[in-house]
This record gives structure tokens, C-alpha cells and sequence, in this order.
DNA sequence: GCGTCCAGGTCTACC
DNA sequence: GGTAGACCTGGACGC
């Protein structure tokens, strides 16, 4: 559904330096910030939220300020003039997505104690480690990355947006987001798995818009409100949502590691140890991860997997697997 | 052009 | 609690 978003609202966020926006919104890990189709420019990103009572929302974010005074201009664009509810979560999303108000000191501070991570905090200075607007997008990134290689993760989320998205017209720019769950808990599952090439992950999408729908998947601001556990717990009750995909959607930081990360992983921080199976090396590298890093693993997986090039051609880490080398590979 | 193999997370059945 | 096999699809590869 297109909607012409002619009503505009205005906002400053300020942020905890040191930020980077270009580092934090464009394409972080290769992927979209946002949502795929979303245009960034010279410290200016046009994108686009789904608002399950307004539709489609335009947004227009400007990086105002410097490295060590964030300030981002927010411009939202919508239909409709927006009810003090819905702008107030709009903007709590954003903030998060945006990793503003997130004090990385104590990151950085624990960066300096390995090598390795202390490159990648010299390289990516600044950079925050948060996507995404809210549950529902966030676990169909979840669903479509499991068993699939990038290539095809990319061309189920296409699929899935090019079909049964929102689009968002405003400040001369067209940007397509994120379907409705409302919209997937309506469309026939079969219809779902032959128009978007999902497969089996079909009924698990349609499961979890339901979830989304009936309340019993709660969104990232209640996710965010109970303990790590708990919301790990709640996640990984739904069908289709394992370890891999809880780590992705919730809030909390998490470490989720899947079939090439482990590989990256254990020949950085493990390099001389061998492993009797996959199974063994994901365990041990997680239970590692919590215990050296805690709070700040999922910052320590996000700068290494940024920085890959970097860490390759500065430290001569043969790590095999540049991000071009991944998207090769994958 | 056709057939085969491979990638990859979760679920289910079975031990 | 641990593990093997099935689930889907597109792309790479060999013939």
C-alpha cells in the first residue's frame, strides 16, 4: 500500500558521544538499517517504519552535529497527524535503532585488554550496533536468515516487501518497509510460500504475525522491560524462533553466532584450539562470549563482523573470509 | 539443459 | 539431554 505522507514533524535527538552516523545507519553488516530499500546520502538517510495504526511512515534523518556532540535532525512524514502515542513510541524505536543514548566507554574501555578488538574500535570509532524498528521486522530477518545463504535471505525479504509491504512517498523519495503483521496474519500461508519463495519458513511467518498481532509476542519496548531471560524465554517459545533467531530479535545484547560466524570466531579469539564438532565449538564460544564480554558481546560481534577488511589488512589475520569473501561464500 | 549437491537454523522423533 | 533427519529453495557445478 503507498501512502503519500504530506504532514511533517520535527525533532532533535541528541546522543552520548562518540557516534558515528554514517558508520551506524548505512548498510551496517551489509544490510539495511532500516529497511532495504532506504537512501542514504552524505549524512542524511530517507527511510520508512510501518506503523500498525498509521501505516507507513517517512523519515528523514540529518546528522547535525560532530563525533563528539551527536545531534540528528528527525523529520517524520506521515498521512496523518500523528497522536502524542504514536509519535512517542515512533521516536522511542527510532532512538534505539539509532543507538543514540548507548554510553560505549565501557566498551571501548574493554576493547583496549585485545588486540584485535582494539583495532576494530579504532576503525569503526563511533559506531553504534542497533537495527531495525521493531519485533515483527526484526524476526522476519530472524526466519529468512535461517538455513539460507545471504543471497537468498535478500531475495526473501525483497520478495516479502516487494509483496505485501508499505510504501512511503514523501521529500521525493519512494521508500518500500515492512509488511503490516496485520496485512501476514491475512494472506494464506501457501500463498505466502509460492509468492515469496519462503518455504517451510511460510507457516513460521504467519505463526509469529499472529503472535505479533494477538499480543503474545510483545513488542522491542516490552522485550526491553523484562530481564535478558526472560525475554530469550518468551522469544524462543514461538514456533519457528530458536537460540539464533531469539539472539536477533531481542533487544538484549546476544551473540548470535551461526555457521560461518563460529568458523570467524574461533580462529580469532581460540585459534589454537580444534573442535569434535560443530555443536561443541558454538557452546563453547558462546559460554566464552558471556563470560569475557557480558553486556557488551553483541558490540564485540558487530565491530568484528564491520571491520573484517580492516582486520585483515592491518593485523595480517589470515581470517579467510573478507566481507566479499562471506557474500562469496554465503 | 538436466541432475546432483550444498548452504543453513529449527523442529520433531527417537534413543 | 543429546542427536539424526527432514524441511525449502536457488545457485554452483559436472556432465
Amino acid at each position: 500500500m503507498i501512502q503519500k505522507c504530506h504532514v511533517a514533524s520535527n525533532f532533535m535527538l541528541e546522543g552520548i558521544p562518540p557516534y558515528n552516523f554514517e558508520l551506524s545507519v548505512h548498510a551496517p553488516c551489509g544490510y539495511h538499517w532500516m529497511t532495504p530499500s532506504e537512501v542514504y546520502s552524505n549524512n542524511v538517510i530517507w527511510t520508512a517504519a510501518p506503523l500498525s495504526s498509521a501505516g507507513a511512515v517517512g523519515l528523514k534523518l540529518e546528522f547535525v552535529g560532530s563525533v563528539h556532540k551527536p545531534v540528528v535532525s528527525l523529520t517524520v512524514f506521515s498521512r496523518r497527524k500523528l497522536a502524542s502515542d504514536e509519535k512517542s513510541k515512533l521516536l522511542k524505536n527510532v532512538e534505539r535503532a539509532l543507538g543514540l543514548r548507548g554510553d560505549v566507554s565501557e566498551f571501548y574501555k574493554m576493547a583496549e585488554t585485545h588486540p584485535v578488538l582494539k583495532q576494530a574500535v579504532t576503525d569503526l570509532y563511533g559506531m553504534r550496533g542497533s537495527w531495525g524498528f521493531d519485533v515483527f521486522d526484526r524476526a522476519i530477518v530472524a526466519l529468512t536468515s535461517q538455513n539460507a545463504p545471504m543471497n537468498r535471505t535478500r531475495q526473501m525479504i525483497n520478495a516479502i516487501i516487494g509483496t505485501y509491504g508499505e510504501t512511503a512517498e514523501f521529500d521525493d523519495h519512494a521508500i518500500q518497509t515492512w509488511p503490516l503483521p496485520q496485512t501476514i496474519v491475512e494472506v494464506d500461508a501457501q500463498e505466502l510460500k509460492e509468492r515469496c519463495k519462503l518455504g517451510y519458513r511460510a507457516a513460521y511467518l504467519k505463526d509469529l504475525a499472529k503472535a505479533v498481532v494477538d499480543g503474545a509476542c510483545p513488542d522491542l519496548e516490552e522485550l526491553e522491560k523484562m530481564g535478558p531471560d526472560q525475554a530469550k524465554k518468551l522469544l524462543t517459545g514461538l514456533k519457528g524462533i530458536g537460540q539464533y533467531s531469539a539472539e536477533i530479535v531481542s533487544p538484549h545484547p546476544g551473540f548470535p553466532l551461526d555457521i560461518w560466524s563460529i568458523r570467524l570466531f574461533t580462529k580469532i579469539f581460540m585459534p589454537e584450539k580444534s573442535w569434535s564438532s560443530l555443536a561443541e565449538a558454538m557452546k563453547v564460544m558462546r559460554k566464552y562470549a558471556e563470560n569475557e564480554w557480558g553486556r557488551w558481546r553483541d558490540y564485540v560481534f558487530t565491530y568484528i563482523i564491520n571491520d573484517l577488511e580492516n582486520l585483515s589488512r592491518k593485523l595480517g589475520l589470515k581470517l579467510g573470509l573478507t566481507v566479499a569473501e562471506v557474500l562469496e561464500e554465503t
